[in-house]
DNA sequence: ATGGTGGCAGAGCCA
């Protein structure tokens, strides 16, 4: 079984990319964040056509999470973390035969101490408790998506420049520790990698031509499914494409 | 270089 997590920056612009980067890489499965679409807006067809079952969480504009399925369509289905009110379609979780599947996009929180950075760690808050009970009820288990966090320095193109800034900061680092606390494992960092991998490069000042990138997209496994991975790795090939997202697609496999 | 680019929407917000 092959997982894969994208950030495409807007769905119906980056449509023929992911056709282009499927027909080669071939997933199961793929998580998809920042589609900024709307339920109605969602290319359907199209998908299907690629052989893919989807589940939606959409919104206008901003944000909006899918889930592209070849092992069934999704069910049990959950787009809102309990006890946080928010309209911001964030999260995506879903039964695909007997993989329990969440699906993230993490606030970026902006600037430390702004009202988004606050709303940031709520909402990693609120992830927590969602994914101890998910945990609970579902031994194979993956978290996946845009986490907004740069796990380690080693994460970081320049970790001087982003020490403390948002994205690098220790409070985020902490929220995201606490769900490798619940046993978590973030299977990239498993394998041997090459320094310098990074999975989002912004588009201002050739980021990408000079590798000034973070890794933030993150592929997370329960103890049950870590011991099936055998290979992660981001494929930062699309990104060097015409008309690119901002992130690179990460990939997983896995023995079944 | 306190900028830069990109998506959405049609000016400014968000990243």
């Amino acid at each position: 079984m092959r997982i894969a997590s994208w950030n495409v920056n807007s769905l119906r612009v980056r449509l023929p990319q992911l056709a282009q980067w499927d027909a080669g890489a071939r997933p199961d499965l793929i998580a998809l964040q920042e589609i900024k679409c709307t339920d109605d807006q969602f290319p359907l067809p199209e998908l299907a056509a690629l052989g893919y079952g989807c589940a939606v969480a959409g919104q206008k504009t901003y944000n909006g999470v899918a889930l592209l399925s070849r092992l069934g369509a999704p069910r049990e289905l959950v787009t809102d973390l309990p006890g946080l009110a928010d309209p911001q379609r964030r999260l995506l979780a879903a039964t695909v035969g007997d993989l329990r599947v969440v699906d993230v996009y993490c606030p970026n929180g902006q600037a430390v101490g702004s009202d988004k950075y606050a709303y940031k760690l709520a909402w990693f808050a609120a992830l927590r408790d969602f994914l101890a009970a998910e945990l609970a009820r579902h031994a194979r288990l993956v978290v996946l998506g845009d986490f907004n966090v740069a796990p380690e320095d080693r994460d970081v193109h320049d970790p001087v420049a982003w020490a403390g800034q948002v994205l690098c900061s220790g409070p985020e680092r902490a929220a995201l520790q606490a769900l490798f606390d619940l046993g978590l494992s973030d299977c990239f960092r498993r394998f041997d990698q090459p320094a310098g991998t990074f999975s989002w490069w912004d588009y201002r000042a050739a980021g990408f031509r000079r590798n000034a990138g973070l890794r933030i997209d993150l592929v997370l496994a329960s103890p049950a499914l870590a011991a099936e991975c055998r290979d992660c790795r981001v494929d930062p090939g699309p990104r060097g494409w015409e008309r690119p997202s901002d992130h690179a697609p990460v990939l997983a496999d896995f023995d079944r």
